[in-house]
DNA sequence: CTGTTAGCGCGTTCAG
DNA sequence: CTGAACGCGCTAACAG
């Protein structure tokens, strides 16, 4: 061993420049480069174009983990959704990255499984990223995720759902501080339940899978709907816990008509299971609406094109997203939180009319 | 202003325990609260349980961001996508965060919008969060992304291609560092372009969309395998740039029938358009595959249950996703690079033959 | 097995 | 407008 010590740098920048080095080459002090690159109208101009040429020379990327040791702020958003296999979640999560990357915030991901246990495991786990905000599906959580969200000094929103509806949201503690971004799963439910009676129907199913808080809200509507119009039947509904998906919804159509052959419509609680069934209506020979009007929920890509075209609800997902991400900025931004944001916003959804039904 | 000056904290965990208090909580050094966490067995069980009480009781969650730091270990990877809405890359992304969660590390998604450009702005952006592993899609990179890996001193991986075809990969620097995990695009276009003419299919066209260079790179061997039958013409293929859906698919197939009538086989792109081509078909009255043979790729979900069920080719994407995060991992953890990984994984593709060829 | 020392690369703070 | 000192919370390196 008589090779040179070849030490392992400590640095996690191997090679990289540091703005000492860029002071340095500028001939400036660091702290004159942090200003320069960061606000450049606080720094006389012949020395920001010095710092400027340095910092394009060497390379220089600013560590953000020194950043964010150092003033406390990351940069970083913790986003907890059940799952990345459900469009549902995709499309939010897709308007929160759209509208957190130009402001320069980085999400970090999280998978909770539409388990509250594992979302607190997860929530932990991001916290120790130090987030500058985060952002939840839903209102169902642990009481030891309730806990860790209110000792939390950065914004939190709540997603796909509202405070008001069902009590979920307090789990003891009262809603005072719960923000959400959302809409009604329940009206939902109920406008297309009320849609099915309106248009003549009398014997109408419900066929649900993955039966998480959202879902079963949207089954209490449309129960609600059915009840009101004098028509629900408690044996026409076929719940599983499963995943949706399209082979389920084929599967679970042929299962609800063996046990009601004289059923004369279906709610299927989202629009892959819904797309199943109509594939699966095709094949047997059902004519759709004739004998079968089907009805599904979320607009999914696809639905529009469909044969017929699938009646469903348009629920806007991206824009809760664009929303949460958004309040949140304004949380993250202005410190002074000098305009008061809306604690609770209602982005609305709409009933598709197309011709399943 | 008589009030008392409440000076905002400067630490970033406002209110959250540190390593210092749980060390004085718990009547030992703080460094010694490190290895206690971090590895249980490097201390006594009588401090172990002392410093874990200590942990427990105070909340400590310790501060990735000062570790980071420290230690040069930022725990996170940076995952370049094209889109968060194509299912294929969604698939990928699953797998990644899969593999790489259970390890402990937080994947970094950035979203290219497929323009290298655009990828190069994303990449320098997550680069400044110092990632310990980055995972890219695709070969087509600007030659300052090139510089970029090249200068790294952590593990990169490519996706969804293979090094060694179309000479894409090297950007003129030579193919020496560059590992990827992928299958051929070029062999999977070519296989669905050999099926359909085996089928004794003569009038093939094509139908393609958001034509990166994956998308080329299939069409490049459907064209191959036409040409080696004898039947291909040019003028059947229609492609254009806009991203795929199922919408498009249907009014692409009626524009590709407009201009030639007598087409008897016509490959998409992807699935999508595939599932589009076929509602037209079903509204059309045109019999698949009777009449027209319909071939999609990818085996998005569904394609199994579409009527008829739709031929297509299953690519890997999960299994690509879990594979390269699997060889950064290995990466990662084991800074010796002891046991010498592959360079390039080919995991693959199989042809669906189903009902609609 | 445990403690001490010395930073990691920045930004805050306050002086000039 | 610019600089020097200090510390963010943790861990590497070395003693004991």
């Amino acid at each position: 061993m008589t090779t040179a010590p070849t030490r392992k740098p400590r640095s996690s920048r191997s090679g990289r420049a540091t703005m000492a080095d860029v002071a340095a080459a500028a001939g400036v002090s660091a702290m004159t480069v942090s200003r320069a690159l960061r606000r450049p109208d606080s720094v006389s101009a012949e020395v920001r174009a010095r710092v400027e040429e340095a910092s394009r020379r060497l390379g220089f990327v600013p560590s953000r983990v020194a950043s964010a040791l150092a003033s406390a702020r990351t940069m970083t958003v913790a986003v907890l959704i059940p799952s990345l296999t459900n469009a549902v979640f995709i499309d939010l999560l897709a308007g929160v990255q759209e509208t957190l990357s130009p402001h320069g915030y980085q999400p970090l991901i999280g998978v909770t499984g539409y388990g509250p246990e594992a979302e607190e495991r997860v929530l932990r786990a991001q916290l120790a990223h130090d987030p500058d905000g985060v952002i939840l599906t839903g209102l169902d959580h642990t009481p030891g995720t309730w806990d860790l969200l209110r000792s939390l000094t950065v914004p939190v929103v709540h997603t796909m759902d509202l405070t008001t509806e069902g009590g979920l949201g307090d789990g003891g503690h009262g809603d005072g501080g719960v923000r959400t971004v959302g809409f009604s799963q329940f009206d939902a439910g109920y406008a297309i339940g009320a849609h099915l009676a309106e248009r003549g129907r009398r014997r109408i199913g419900l066929i649900a899978g993955q039966l998480d808080p959202r879902t079963r809200q949207r089954c209490d509507g449309w129960r609600q709907a059915l009840r009101d119009a004098g028509r629900h039947d408690p044996d026409r509904e076929l719940l599983v816990p499963d995943a949706t998906s399209v082979a389920l919804g084929a599967e679970l159509l042929e299962r609800a008509l063996a046990a009601h052959p004289d059923t004369d419509a279906l709610f299927l609680c989202n629009d892959d299971l819904a797309q199943g069934a109509l594939f699966q209506c095709a094949r047997l020979g059902i004519p759709v609406p004739e004998r079968l009007a089907v009805a599904g929920f979320n607009d999914l890509a696809g639905a529009a094109w469909t044969v017929p075209p699938l009646t469903t609800v348009a629920t806007p997902r991206r824009a809760i997203g664009v929303e949460a991400a958004r309040l949140l900025i304004a949380g993250m931004e202005d410190r002074a939180q000098s305009r008061p944001e809306p604690r609770c916003v209602d982005l609305g959804f709409r009933l598709m009319v197309r011709e399943t039904t």
